[in-house]
DNA sequence: TAAACAAATGAACAATTGTTCATATGTTTA
DNA sequence: TAAACATATGAACAATTGTTCATTTGTTTA
């Protein structure tokens, strides 16, 4: 990593070095929003909650509103959203709809996150 | 991992079951609540830009405002709440305040969350 | 010490978001 | 087929959040 730290703020040359590289290397303003949005996802408890259900068991939503001790409808909200970005999937058995983590980066995201918290 | 998946909601002896292990398995109230706070603080374009610059190179505040195309004013906010949480530390040169990142959660959490959306 | 510069902060406003309530859709069973 | 059940959805409301503008704090230097 260069080290532009021992140049004041008038010293123009260098930093347009610093942000020319920032121009070149950061990735596109889509790819930037889309994973904001992603971690928007995470950024809400009773959504995290869900998740950590869903660590131990395929639920259906009536367990899932009962466990966590909140509304069906709200709870089917926010499987919607975990949804439309991948984070679980659903299969239906008959009147019931069971909910199950889609793949591995939901865990390994949320364990890097309370690593972090539990520092 | 139990497969409650073919009871369905009215067999309320085995969701019982199901019930009572999530309340003992899901973590303190608090520390989801920490948790989705966290995420929150990734949950923002302005501020995964910001560590993505941060990436780089440590990084006075004019020159992320200038890199990033915004108000001194609203990058200086943006970092306090990442300082706040952990996720930058900054040191003092003269009048430059320069920002870099505390620790490598922060690259892991990020690279996680561009895998899932690159998929 | 006064002026200039870099960064931080508080108040205000617009925009976004989570929950609730009412209702609709889809599936089973009597 | 009608009733019952599980889930999904739309509208509305309160709460939260990001940016701007004006100003303050802290540091250097003329």
């Amino acid at each position: 990593m260069t080290d532009y730290s021992s140049f004041a703020c008038e010293e123009t040359k260098v930093h347009e070095e610093l942000l020319e590289k920032v121009k070149r290397d950061l990735p596109d303003e889509d790819k930037l929003y889309d994973l904001a949005e992603l971690f928007k996802v995470f950024g809400d408890s009773t959504r995290i909650r869900i998740l950590f259900v869903l660590f131990e068991a395929e639920v259906c939503v009536c367990d899932l509103a009962s466990a966590l001790c909140m509304t069906q409808s709200a709870i089917s909200h926010q499987l919607k959203i975990l949804k439309a970005n991948k984070l679980v999937k659903s299969r239906r058995e008959g009147k019931a709809m069971f909910y199950s983590l889609a793949d591995d980066h939901v865990r390994t995201i949320i364990e890097q996150g309370m690593e972090h918290v539990e520092e």
